[in-house]
DNA sequence: CTGAAAGCGCTAACAA
DNA sequence: TTGTTAGCGCTTTCAG
């Protein structure tokens, strides 16, 4: 791989002159830039990245750690924050942890050493994680879950209010015995669920908690179904949990809405295609991406600015799964 | 943020030892390995990977460049890369190009830039990309479409043997006229399946190209029922087409399978829960994953070995949609 | 077994 | 406007 003074040698400049070519500066002479850009086409040259990043302390980077790239809620983020991330020159790199605490701590230690510009973070609940993060250097924003103990720029939804409108849809179609089955304790969004749908209950919850993922979200049904207390509706904090749920109905003949009614949180792609289609609340997942960038900009131009907090509307989406 | 030399004052040491601490060479005494530790904890030191890189001239991180990050199939893919990429020491970063060449042009640089240990890419058809990344030393594996013009470690599934077999299970239903929606012409799978489809007929074939997007298969599918010589049976190339092509059939109150059969290309979601479920072709893709994962571990060992390609098969999953 | 010193490729003061 | 020079933080010879 040639390197810039071969670049040099070759244009008969010096290799800073070469470096400013490159690098866009105005104080070029004309005929200086024409031989330097001869020789780097001739060369094939390719300014090393690490080299820059190296010397100038700095990298247009941005780690985006999400906690599992098959869940189209990140899929959809992800795509806002690209969007904002290239119009202000960065560019972004995608870290899925699959809801392995573990993987996340990786996953952050490799962004600090590689010294990224930036972090958007869906943590999966790991404290060591955020700690690093809060006490690095780096300009850190949360984003769908809030970080564990952390002060940081944050883009949640309205997860109460969500879940809670959600609970009194479900009652208000005549449901009595309503259940929820929501995520990990610690997880915000699991709680906050979980919050909003008892809050909006006037009798006993009833929770199952699970993992985030769509096995969960069937065993979870599966053991609602065979419990003495069988509920006839449930309120499924996400949405891969609420597909688990669906099939473990079809699975077992439950007929959906008239025995069971059902309600998930996050959209689900072809909600509407399948059979009964699904009631959900959805969030605003591409502006949700969009606003966590638009931050991230702002916090890595101004790293002493005070926090913020984006909290983002939820809303119901009625379908078949919830009407009888 | 410490350096490597901060960690040497404080523990007595020079950096050269702790370098050698930090990189578990066994040729240091005990006594300073426990105060090197000591020091790195205390000053919360974090080795700067970017210098450690240029140093080494060489990264432990794989782009891993796909065209579509809200596809399960890239999704279900990117899972086996991770877990071998993770096994070998390597951390694999997400690229999205969104089908977009231009973007995949832009990573590709940063690929290069930045010194990448790896490229494993689904080729969005760039030849501009695929040139540069055949003109660089990079190790580079190409997953689902073959590289423009490009001799490199290649994963496939067998496209046209799929499509073939799809064609020749919808004329055993009895469907008469099957058209074929398939992708942008020059993207292998898209001129492989359509090729596929072409072998099994006996009559004239019937094909609409469009991007291998959702709202493609809608507008293609429209296409097609408006067309004077409409089809009762179409065999789609991709998922996401498929998934369009099923939802302008219900929006426009076609009955599936009796007025018109579909099967698509590529594993979808839940395509036992939609209704009608959806006849698939589908692709080992962790373990295609895993293939491409392997071969860029074998290529970074061994540069000089030549190229493999590696032809998984596809297999027919009849549900209800081409079955009447 | 440990330390001194060089240098990876680049950029940015500073000088000319 | 251009070149010289120093040095980003680390690893790795080479001496000792």
């Amino acid at each position: 791989m040639p390197t810039i003074y071969d670049v040099a040698r070759e244009a008969g400049v010096s290799a800073a002159t070469v470096s400013r070519v490159l690098n866009g500066a105005r104080t070029v002479d004309p005929a200086m830039v024409a031989r330097v850009l001869t020789a780097v086409r001739e060369l094939g040259y390719r300014p090393n990245a690490v080299a820059r990043n190296l010397r100038r302390s700095r990298t247009t980077l941005w780690a985006v750690i999400i906690s599992d790239i098959g869940n189209p809620f990140f899929t959809a983020t992800v795509r806002g924050i690209e969007d904002v991330a290239q119009q202000a020159g960065y560019s972004v790199v995608l870290c899925n942890t699959d809801e392995d605490p573990a993987k996340e701590e990786t996953y952050v230690a490799a962004a600090l050493s590689e010294q990224m510009a930036g972090v958007i973070i869906a943590s999966s609940g790991s404290v060591k994680a955020a700690k690093s993060l809060l006490e690095s250097p780096i300009p850190v924003v949360a984003i769908d879950r809030e970080l564990p103990r952390g002060a940081v720029d944050t883009v949640v939804v309205d997860n109460e209010a969500g879940a809670r409108t959600a609970t009194e849809h479900l009652l208000g179609a005549g449901y009595q015995r309503i259940a929820c089955i929501t995520g990990p304790e610690g997880v915000s969004t699991a709680d906050l669920r979980l919050r909003g749908y008892a809050g909006a209950l006037s009798g006993q919850p009833l929770v199952v908690r699970t993992d985030f993922r769509e096995q969960g979200g069937y065993d979870a049904m599966a053991s609602l179904l065979s419990s003495p207390e069988r509920p006839d509706a449930v309120f499924v904090a996400n949405n891969l949990m609420t597909v688990g749920a669906l099939r473990c109905l079809a699975e077992h003949g439950v007929d959906v809405p008239g025995e069971m009614g059902l309600v998930g949180f996050d959209e689900i792609p072809w909600a509407d295609l399948v059979r009964p289609s699904l009631t959900t609340v959805t969030q605003p997942t591409y502006e949700l991406g969009r606003m966590a960038a638009r931050l991230l900009v702002d916090r890595i131009a101004t790293p002493s600015a005070k926090p913020a907090t984006v909290v983002l509307p939820a809303e119901l989406h009625p379908r078949q799964s919830s009407t009888r």
